[in-house]
DNA sequence: CTTTCATATTTGTCTAGACATCCGCATATC
DNA sequence: GATATGCGGATGTCTAGACAAATATGAAAG
């Protein structure tokens, strides 16, 4: 903890207002005026928490849990206590494609892959493909357009391990569906989504228009 | 405790499964199976808990709590925890009534007129009844009431000029409809209806509990 | 019969500590 | 370079016990 907490008033014991729900004011306040960003979005940990504040562990973790609730917050075991920025779970459909929404809207999707590249996997991406720390993955970014105006950029993550030539496929075709057929997947579902927000980098803005 | 659950199947320990998951599932198995009807909806004390699952309190705190969030139970503090009812299903029709569409689910509704007033129309209202600049409406003020408890704060308005009479009726019945039946309208159709949400106010908590 | 009051019951909060589980990282190994 | 192993640190689970707060109950008083 640095000193930007010194000044902390002390909570007040038996005044009625429970511990736990003062320990989630106050760090909630500390929330939106965002001064956790220095630490990117990661608050402190429960050890640091319970000495800032004075209480029981357990105590801390109950405040925790409703901000986690309120989705304020996300907790991830072994790492520590987030800052969420709008993450919801979404449902889909199985099969839903992005060119089927928009074909049945009466307009033009198409894409460009704009590179593709080998490289070790990522936090994220490791994860929702379970790959083995230090394994290789492709990295397509890709633009999506519609009615020929450019419209969404994407990264895609596949194992190389499981799809070895998938690079040399997107010399000969822009669409994602398309290389995979050509590297022996002839279809495939959708397994889980996850849906955030942020604002785009100058660069999307840029390439985006 | 009856012996309703000696046949109780032991908790799983160091399965991977947690324990407060296990007891969450039972007690979900036994609320869907309706077997605390007998209790009216009550549950067994947090100690009876302990004592069929065999564990700390707190862990049987905890998986109540989350059959709390999840609406199954509410727990009130010095008398227990209970079974909440499912959701009211509220299908709109053209003759759908509220009442209506409770006694469908074994349910008792009721309703309390708070306030009856004449007073002079105001914007929506006055577009929806189609009336005149400074007409005068009846507001009524009810609150909903299903098996007693309060459920719904709804305003009504009703022209002064078409029901003269209506707020000497609701001294005798809160009835909405059987007011209208004593001001000459037998019966009646939704003609249109609008749906929008806004947080509660203080006042409406307070009234709704 | 009703009201009041003390007591028991029940849920809510907080503390204390133990161990499990997962992650990240450094190191060792092949 | 890729993989395996071990360690420290972080969150997750469970136990044990104390006291607080709200409610229910029954006895006593009017």
């Amino acid at each position: 903890m640095t000193d930007k907490f010194i000044e902390e008033p002390p909570l007040l014991r038996g005044s009625g207002a429970t511990l736990w729900r003062q320990i989630a004011s106050a760090l909630e306040e500390d929330i939106k005026a965002d001064r956790f960003a220095a630490m990117d979005g990661r608050l402190p940990t429960e050890r640091e928490l319970t000495e800032r504040f004075d209480v029981n562990r357990h105590t801390v973790r109950r405040a925790l849990a409703t901000l986690a609730e309120s989705g304020l917050v996300r907790t991830e075991q072994g790492r520590g206590v987030f800052v969420n920025r709008e993450v919801v779970d979404y449902p889909l459909g199985k099969r839903v494609r992005f060119s089927a929404n928009l074909s049945a809207q009466q307009r033009i999707s198409a894409g460009r892959i704009l590179a593709c590249v080998k490289e070790p996997v990522q936090r994220d991406a490791r994860t929702a493909l379970t790959l083995r720390k230090n394994a290789q993955v492709w990295r397509v970014e890709r633009m999506g357009l519609v009615d020929g105006e450019p419209f969404s950029l994407a990264s895609h993550y596949f194992s190389v391990a499981r799809f070895p030539k998938l690079g040399q496929a997107f010399e000969t075709t822009d669409s994602i569906t398309e290389a995979l057929k050509s590297s022996g997947l002839a279809d495939y579902e959708r397994h889980e989504t996850r849906i955030y927000a942020r604002p785009p980098t100058a660069d999307e803005i840029r390439r985006l228009a």
